[in-house]
DNA sequence: GATTAATGCAACCTGTAGGTTGCTTTTTGC
DNA sequence: GCAAAAAGCAACCTACAGGTTGCATTAATC
């Protein structure tokens, strides 16, 4: 087994950990997403509506049940509310954890950006 | 059950639809993503290096067995491309993938914000 | 107040994701 | 050429995600 990783650094190191630290947090809302049910779900919703688990279940061949599953697993990651209207219970989008993984995705696009960018330089040197 | 979804559209049905479309793409790039061990290996590589598997495991708690299967699932989804350097194969970032699930999120958070926006109108009125 | 609509709850089934172990194959370095 | 390093292959295990069915509960409606 090999010592240590004889890999230059390529980076500031900080850019790394701030990145490595909200992975976890991140890997939960991209787990919710990663779903082609729910990610139509969330497509649906989109909208800003609020729609009933009924509403949300036409349209596809799923049970209610599993269309209320996965609405259940949307909320779990916050990328969905709930809220009890009557005998339904209504669901609409909560835009910030989609926006918090976006300023991921930012991130680490940047860390790209500034890898390739340096590669140029080097390159054109 | 109800006939219709009693729901007015409160935007153009092509957006909806060209959201649709993509869902189904933009699925497996976060189903790839929403593991926290992938998602780190990632992390690990937006840097723009390539590494090979035994030093991506290092660090790991996991088998080198575990992490290999990990970033053939990456390289699935195309997140990652891998290379076969003598008796190692080396792993770099795809940028790609990643870039088309960022303006994913760039058409759903559009739609909402349009949303907010028209609902703001509709209070102001 | 009886009926029907909309959910919730719980048990259950099945495939597969995530992980391990063990062995083989291919390079490399001495 | 031999020993060790790096990875591939394959079988296997286990938990749980995703789905169903059946029944209980709550609320609207007439």
């Amino acid at each position: 087994m090999s010592m240590q990783a004889p890999v230059k650094p390529l980076m500031a190191a900080n850019a790394q950990t701030r990145i490595a630290r909200r992975s976890a947090e991140a890997a939960t809302v991209f787990a919710a997403l990663g779903d082609p049910t729910r990610l139509a779900l969330v497509a649906r919703l989109c909208d800003g509506s609020r729609r009933s688990i009924a509403q949300l279940s036409e349209g596809h061949s799923l049970t209610r049940q599993a269309i209320s599953k996965h609405l259940r697993v949307l909320e779990g990651a916050r990328v969905v509310r709930s809220e009890r209207a009557g005998r339904e219970s209504l669901f609409v989008l909560n835009p910030q954890p989609i926006e918090d993984i976006r300023s991921y995705i930012e991130l680490v696009s940047s860390q790209w950006d500034t890898a390739l960018s340096r590669l140029k330089a080097l390159v054109e040197k």
